[in-house]
DNA sequence: TGTACATCAGTGAACGCGCGTTCACTGATGTAC
DNA sequence: TGTACATCAGTGAACGCGCGTTCACTGATGTAC
């Protein structure tokens, strides 16, 4: 980072975990290894292993802050049917690498505490969103599961390039007339 | 396999296909090497490179036969509306590691031209599943997005445990009601 | 039916390489007095 | 304000291992005659 660090980084940390959001974007969660990691940081290749133990436990601590973001960005929607979703869009396509590893539970440990806390509170949030985003007179546990899925699903298709004919570069704004059909035609 | 089988094993490249399927449901498709690959199957370690180049050939391979099986059961299904949804989430369940290894380009050989063929019919058959899927009157392309974009992250969900507490173990027969709630409340 | 030969699926030894892990270390920072 | 010391973030050499790849080979199968 700044050419007068000295012996100490002071944010490490913070740097592993952008250097692997960064490659998880370019290659996936398994395209590179801590060493890799450590090259692009530009700090010694033990340095990794001496913040998150290995692979998984930095997996972990970035699944945990995507739930943290995902929370925030979710807590931070008006009251509106359709920004709910749109907002879970945007966290998705915005933080894709976060995204990934948050629905890969087999990369993480699970029992992590930091990491459930993280995932109950995105939980929570979530499940408040899709009261926002469902109408009273059709709440219901499906119509719920259906907005998530819809939400997710546009998300998921978008970043794996599968619609790119048909939606274009700007996820979000694509987004909202196809979760409006939820809603009514 | 056969306990009398010869030097030559008959249907190897089927054989490595199918252990790389396991592997992949198991461990995702990063979580294995072609040496393993060929532990499983019972062959010489060489021979999955004789087969299929190298790891991006063979998840090429697996791919492309995913989007065969993917065609096969869209075109399988009767002109119903909800039907074509539940085909859409019973292939991806049923078949998780094709599934899983279709939707990550980045893993695959885009340009092989037998991935590219299985495709184009997949994306046929999906185009034609959405028409069934949508009610006439409200065609349009966000509303055949939407429909894919619920049955894509239904099945995803479902597949990444996420929505273990809600739906239980038979990923088709939940997925009816919540695909419904787009078809109106 | 028998022989000779080409083909090619599958083998297994050998290689060099990048990996994760270990461990004694260095040196900056914070705290006690 | 100055000194001594504990702490701990970060280093870098060394290791053993599994990996993909290469390559000369083996032997089953198919075909020509």
């Amino acid at each position: 980072m700044s050419s007068t660090r000295g012996y100490h980084h002071g944010d490490l940390r913070r740097t592993i975990l952008d250097a692997a959001a960064e490659a998880i974007t370019e290659s996936g969660p398994a395209g590179w290894s801590l060493r890799e990691l450590a090259r692009r940081a530009g700090v010694s290749h033990a340095a990794p292993a001496h913040h998150f133990g290995d692979k998984a436990g930095l997996l972990t601590a970035l699944a945990t802050e995507g739930f943290q973001l995902l929370a925030d960005e979710l807590n931070s929607v008006p009251d509106d049917f359709l920004e709910a979703g749109v907002a879970y869009v945007r966290f998705a396509t915005g933080h894709r690498a976060h995204f990934e590893v948050m629905f890969q539970p087999a990369l993480l440990r699970s029992d992590d505490p930091e990491l459930q806390a993280a995932e109950n509170r995105a939980s929570t949030a979530l499940e408040e969103g899709l009261r926002k985003a469902v109408p009273p007179e059709r709440a219901s546990g499906d119509m719920r599961l259906a907005a998530w899925s819809i939400a997710h699903g546009f998300a998921a298709l978008w970043l794996s390039g599968a619609i790119a004919d048909r939606v274009g570069e700007d996820a979000v704004e694509a987004a909202r007339p196809v979760l409006r059909n939820l809603l009514r035609g």
